[in-house]
DNA sequence: ACCGTCGGTTCGAATAATAAACCATCTACG
DNA sequence: CGTAGATGGTTTATTATTCGAACCGACGGT
């Protein structure tokens, strides 16, 4: 593994939960040797993607990532977009709702909303990359991927998160034919155990499916009819959603969705 | 030069008016061998720093900043918590005011605002770190820093970047005299020829100087009435701005931006 | 005074980065 | 149609950078 690459994962140790680390529990954390940590982070608070702090020294993110997001939502505002649709999902739902975008063969979050409806919900803040095949998002977008990139996807190793992960290719594919049926993805506990959700697929102008939107909750919550007013509203929010991302839904889903609504 | 600064270094060639680079273009601008520059693009997409897109596979700032400014405005949520101030600013004085931010021994720029009243203004949209010796927002918190760290930063090679840029030590040391016994910084063209900017410093919760907050327009809107308005605005957004931040303003400063007002 | 931990530093060995040349592909243009 | 010059991407031996064990002084608790 490269230099640059060891230096960015370091940034990924940085959570909600774990906003300032030091530089022994650092190395500790990621597994590189202290000297090693100590001048990676030299240099990425050089440019300002980290900073330290207080008299312990602690390093936290930097003033340049705030830069770097700006420039990126300037040119290509999507999580601006996404932010009200996610609200008024997480909103009507009472559940927690999140967006993803497929970049580069990933699938990655970019914003999530929360519900105050229930003393518990799932918690989305330190989630960046969802695995294919044991999320819904993933799920959503695998199953409206062109066939080259799905098949791609499921000879990948299919790690089991949970009980419940689908890690059987076969089996995977034929959920994933389901799915394109339905228009939607349904994970019962095939990332956390505890967490049930649903999500649809986003597309881009191309009509070529670029992120997902879903609706997590404890799987305590789930019944027919939440089920039913949480497809009716991720399918109005996904195809709203997809709208203002200026893409154009296939009319093989839309007609699918209107079936939900 | 470290890998990892080479790496990061390609992330500052993105602005505003300059949001997709393709690979050759990115090697000729950074004058990093092609090869070279194709693996670390190809590490920084991997995190989803970077991501390619369209048929010409130019590169583009990818989702993964989203979250690391997400993260980071959510601990240290100082961006958010200055754009209303600053919108204000603009709005009150009709030109661009902008805030930055002290950080390991650099001043970066961390948001600005516009006003429509002209139609010319001050772009802020490409300014990362500011030079001390050739910004009002830099003098401004030079003049407030303590003694050690203001003569480090005078001995450093002060770079000219106009015919009105102080470069000489002496000369600046006594400006920075002046601009404490003021409580604020003017700069006439020392940045860019044209642009004449007023600044503030603000103070963090120790009372020790943590940024600037300023207001540039072009020279020939800086009139006598002008200056008072935006030095009475400047005021007022600094207290403001250093109480959201949780900092308490000396009772020094308190006294000479109570005279301003 | 001891022990453990902290942030930071050193230096020879080992590894990863480098630059030039090379491909395949695309577009422009005569 | 065919050439010229772009482009994105890949390979290679050479070389410079990164690595990690051990070390340092400082701090805090026992």
């Amino acid at each position: 593994m490269g230099t640059v690459s060891k230096a960015l994962e370091l940034l990924d140790l940085f959570t909600r939960g774990r906003p300032q680390i030091g530089l022994s529990e650092l190395a500790r954390l990621s597994d590189v040797n202290k000297a090693t940590c100590y001048r990676l982070m030299s240099e990425l608070q050089n440019h300002g993607l980290v900073e330290q702090v207080g008299a312990a020294r602690e390093y936290r993110l930097g003033p340049a990532v705030l830069r770097l997001s700006a420039l990126r939502e300037a040119h290509v505002p999507m999580r601006e977009a996404a932010m009200p649709v996610l609200q008024e999902l997480a909103r009507v739902t009472g559940e927690t709702a999140h967006v993803s975008v497929l970049s580069c063969g990933q699938l990655r979050s970019i914003a999530h909303a929360y519900s105050g409806a229930f003393g518990t919900k799932v918690i989305m803040d330190d989630v960046h990359v969802l695995p294919f095949h044991a999320t819904s998002s993933g799920m959503a977008v695998l199953a409206h991927l062109d066939g080259a990139n799905q098949t791609a996807e499921l000879q990948k190793p299919l790690l089991s998160r949970t009980a419940n992960t689908e890690t059987d290719p076969a089996k995977l594919a034929q959920r994933l034919r389901d799915i394109a049926a339905l228009g939607y993805a349904e994970s019962a506990g095939g990332y956390e155990a505890e967490v049930h959700s649903f999500a649809v697929p986003l597309f881009d102008s191309a009509g070529a499916c670029s992120g997902g939107l879903a609706v997590a909750s404890p799987r305590s919550r789930v019944t027919p009819d939440q089920t039913r007013v949480t497809l009716a509203a991720l399918t109005r929010a996904g195809r709203e959603l997809t709208e203002l991302w200026g893409g154009t839904l296939p009319p093989a889903i839309d007609d699918k969705w209107r079936a939900l609504a």
